[in-house]
Parts: structure tokens; sequence; C-alpha cells
DNA sequence: GCCTCCATGTAATTGGTTACATGATTCT
DNA sequence: AGAATCATGTAACCAATTACATGGAGGC
């Protein structure tokens, strides 16, 4: 008996949901999720497979183009459950951009400014792009969608404290420069 | 012509600052580079070899327990330039703990409220760990520790806006209930 | 003599991305 | 008729973790 990864809790906890198809769980990887989770179709349709075969979701109906839409059964969301309620992994956050940071000695002081404006720069784009997302989600405060909401503050918060971050270290060398 | 991987520029962005063994590149891996990136042995060692046959890095002396030196060449320092300069690929979080979020209404409130507590204090932890390390570090200003210490003020605001925003989602639900 | 740390490697497996491949429906 | 979107799958490859395997040096 496989154990479920994470990907496989993903898709049982979406389904605990209401059920989809492969396709519409692509999308929502693609979209809701993309920020915390990332899944092509090529690792989706597989692992639905797996967790039929386990008895996790089942087959609920066919949709008009060949579509096949599962749903979470009971044993399905007591694992997702028991997931949730399990004591966290050990996580590290994993980031190219902060690991370049190590190395920026090795470039001229012109190019380290260069390096982290655009990291500023982008953690500001994404800090506008979920600023209005948040808006637009403000007034649903019931069920799955909320927690949508809760997740994405995280990322906002994620987002303003790199940028500060990158402002700050920006100075830091400026004030270093004119010594 | 296989191109270099993330792992491989952190290595010659290493090697780059002075000569060392796999065996201290692995210990690099366990304890600076930790917080954002993280490598075994097991990945280095290969790793190594194919980063020699590129002509990337040679070795340079052999240790008295049979370990092996290994020095950036100039055309491993002008790759790991290259990376730095290059602009910074669509990197996106990700994180268990908030994919998990998102399926948090799948659970009763009190164990909501487990969840978002431990949370909080595991950043609280690696926040005091940060501080501490901070602490240890702050008289170096000059060469590659300078700028350990401005990514560690990453590692902190990003402990610190985590840790904060747990705080938030537990008031959140707080509030919520007395409703 | 035994334990710990130093030191290097390989093998097996899992997780994930990119590329290949195909076909139906809807919109213009 | 052609393009975009819906829809599902497989194959090849790369990245990363876990487990297996071995041996020397130094301290107790």
């Amino acid at each position: 008996m496989r154990s479920v990864g994470t990907l496989g809790h993903a898709l049982l906890g979406l389904l605990a949901g209401r059920e989809m198809s492969g396709y519409e769980l692509t999308r929502a990887f693609d979209k809701s999720l993309a920020n915390v989770w990332s899944a092509r179709h090529s690792q989706i349709y597989p692992e639905l497979a797996k967790l039929e075969a386990a008895g996790l979701i089942r087959r609920t109906a066919s949709g008009s183009r060949g579509s096949k839409s599962y749903a979470a059964t009971e044993a399905g969301v007591a694992e997702v459950r028991r997931w949730l309620a399990e004591s966290l992994p050990p996580e590290v956050l994993r980031s190219e951009s902060l690991l370049r940071v190590f190395f920026l000695w090795l470039l001229p002081t012109d190019e380290v400014e260069t390096y982290l404006r655009a990291q500023e720069a982008r953690h500001r784009e994404r800090l506008v792009d979920y600023r209005a997302l948040a808006e637009r989600i403000r007034s649903t405060d019931d069920g799955p969608l909320r927690w949508g909401r809760i997740a994405l503050e995280a990322g906002i918060r994620y987002e303003e404290a790199m940028a500060e971050w990158a402002r700050w270290a920006r100075e830091e060398l400026d004030g270093d420069e004119r010594r």
C-alpha cells in the first residue's frame, strides 16, 4: 500500500470540496493554488489513477468531451483530515534568488544594485496582483473561499517582506559606497 | 554539452571563494546555505565530477583521509558571474504548510487553531535562532560573510512575516467565533 | 577495542518538468 | 475552414531523497 504524497493530498482536498475532472483540477493548480504549490496535468492524471486504485476517490460521471469527474470517497476525506492534523514536516525555504545573494560579492557594485532592484520590482509587482485579487475575494466569508483569502494574505505579507528586504539590502550597500 | 543547474552554480559560487572538498561543501549546505537551498552529499559528489569534466572546477590537493579539494577555474568563475547577472527565473513559493491552509475548512475550529498556533510557534523558534546567528555575524562587514548576513536578514524578515500572519489568521477565526 | 567524526562514493526510488501525441467542441 | 479551448494521456528526462556501502583517523 503506497503512501499518499503532497500532490495526492492536494487533489483529495480539492475533491473533498466538490467533484471535479482532471482538467478542472489542473486549472485549480494554475489559478488559486499556483502560489503555494504547482502541478502539471502530466503529473495529475497518473496521480488520479493511483488515488482511485487506492479507493480514496471514485469516478462520478463522464462529461460530453470525454471528461471524467472524480469525487473523494469517505476514506479519501478521512485521509486529508489525517494529513491536516498531522504535525508539519520540517519545511525549509528553497529560493534561488536568495541563494544568489551569497555570491553577489563576485559582481561589481552596480550589477549588484541592478540585481536587488530587479528583485524588489518583482516582489512589488506580485504584491499589486495579490492585493487586487484580495479586493475581489473580500466579500466571501464562508466556506473554502475564505481560506483562499487567508492563504492569499500570507502571500501578500511574504511579498511585502521580501520587497522591503531588497530595498534595505540596497540601502545597506549604498551607505557603504558613500563611506 | 550539458548545462549547469542551480546546484552546480551553488558549488561554483562556494569554490570561487576558496578551495574546498566535497565534504566541506556538504557541510556548507548543512550550515549557512541550509535556509535557502539544500543538498546531500549523494547529490554533491556526482555533481563535482560533472563540473570537473566540464572544466569549470579542478582538483587541487588530496588531504590525509582521502579527501579531494577542488577550486573553481577561470571558466567556472565566469559561469557563476554569468548566472548571477542573468535575469531571475519565475520563482514561486512552494509551501506545504500554506497549501494545507486551503483545506482547513475540513477541520473543526479547535484543530484549526492548533494548526495555526503550531505554525506560529515554528516561525518564532526560527526567528530566535536567526537573530542569535545575526548577532554573532554582526561584526564582519567584508567579503563573502557580509552577504551571508544580508541573506540571513531576508530569513529573519520572512519568519517574522509568517509568524505575524499565523497570529493574524488565528485572530480572524476567533473574531468569527464570538460573533 | 569501540565509538565518533571525517570522507567518498553508488543504487534505488520518488517527485517533477518538458516534450510528445491525440482528439472533440466551440467560437469566429 | 481555422483557431482557441477543452480534455486526457504517455515518454523521456532531470532533480532530489533515502538507503546502501566502505574505509581511515583520532579520542576514550
